[in-house]
DNA sequence: GTTTGTGCAAATTTTTTGCATTACA
DNA sequence: TGTAATGCAAAAAATTTGCACAAAC
C-alpha cells in the first residue's frame, strides 16, 4: 500500500467515523488527516499548526486539538507522553502496534516490536481483573554508535 | 525497614547528594523530602503544595519544582506520564522497580512487576546499540470487579 | 559577609474555552 | 436555513523565570 492509497484509506475510515457519530465533515478535518499523514513522524500540535500555516492552511490551533481529538477516537493517531509536558502524536492506520525508545541526548525517537509485551499485557490483566485496552512501553537512555555516525546529532556531552 | 527509618535513610541520600554537588542543605529541601515519603503514593506538584500549605509549611511552588528536580536527579522519587498533561510523581528509594497499570476509568495506578521488560529491555539495547538507562511500561485500560467491590470509585458508565 | 536558595508574582508554554462568523447538511 | 464547526483571542493549567529578601556556609 503507497502512502497516498494509505491516506485515501484513512480518509474513508474517518469519513465512516463523522457520519455515525453525527460530525460534519468539513475540510479542515479532511486536512488534518492528510496533512499528519504526510507528514509520517511523530508531531506535537504546535508543529502542525506552524507546518499547515507554513503551507498556507487557513487553519486555527483550536480546531487543531479538536480533530486530533476525534482522531484519537477513531484509532487514526496515537498520542504518546515521552515524560516532557509536551504531547506527541503519531498516524496509526495501517501501522503495525509498535514501542519506542528515546534518546535522552538526540530527542530521537526509534521503534521496536516485541511479542513479550502483549503475553505480559495480557497476564497482568488476567491476574488483576483489568480489561488492558492498551500498552506504552518506553525505553529511554542514549545512542551508542548512532550518534558517531551523526544520527544522534544534539549530543549533549 | 519502617516508613521512618526509610526517610532517615532518604535524607541520608540526598545529604550526601547536596554535599557532593555543592548545593546548601535547607530546610525546605528535606521537609519536601520528608513529605513526599510521608504521602506514599503518586502525587502531582499542585496537590503536594497544597498538602504542604495545609500542614502550615511557608513553601513555595517554585522551590517544590527546584526541590523535586533534585531529588529526581538523586533517583530519590521518579516522575511518571501517565497520558496526561500532568506529571506524576513517586517517592523511590527502598522500593522496588515495578510499571503501572492505569484505570482509565477511576484513575486509579495498580503497581507490577515483570521479569521479562528487564530482558525485552537489555535485548533491544542490543540490538538497536542503545544505553537503556531506564523504561516505563503502562497498561491502560478498565478495572473489571474492582469497580464492583467499590475501589474504582469514579468509575464513568 | 557572600552567595545560594527562597517566596512571590509575573512570564512562558501548552491546552481549553467563549463568541461572533462560516459553512456543512 | 439551522446548527455544528471554525478562527481568533482570551482564559486556564502547568511550569519556569526574575528579583528582592532570607539563611546556609
Amino acid at each position: 500500500m503507497t502512502n497516498q492509497e494509505t491516506i485515501v484509506a484513512a480518509k474513508k475510515v474517518f469519513t465512516n467515523y463523522l457520519e455515525k457519530h453525527g460530525h460534519r465533515r468539513t475540510n479542515e478535518r479532511f486536512s488534518v488527516l492528510e496533512e499528519i499523514y504526510l507528514l509520517n513522524d511523530h508531531f506535537d500540535v504546535e508543529s502542525l499548526f506552524v507546518h499547515m500555516k507554513s503551507k498556507s492552511y487557513r487553519i486555527s490551533r483550536a480546531t487543531l486539538y479538536n480533530t486530533i481529538e476525534l482522531l484519537l477516537e477513531c484509532d487514526l493517531i496515537t498520542r504518546h507522553q515521552f515524560g516532557k509536558n509536551l504531547a506527541l502524536f503519531e498516524r496509526s492506520y495501517a501501522y503495525k502496534q509498535h514501542d519506542h525508545l528515546i534518546c535522552q541526548d538526540c530527542e530521537h525517537i526509534f521503534e521496536f516490536c516485541d511479542p513479550r509485551i502483549q503475553q505480559i499485557q495480557s497476564m497482568m490483566g488476567d491476574i488483576l481483573r483489568f480489561d488492558v485496552a492498551a500498552h506504552a512501553l518506553h525505553l529511554f537512555g542514549h545512542c551508542r554508535e548512532l550518534k558517531d555516525k551523526g544520527v544522534c546529532k544534539h549530543h549533549k556531552g
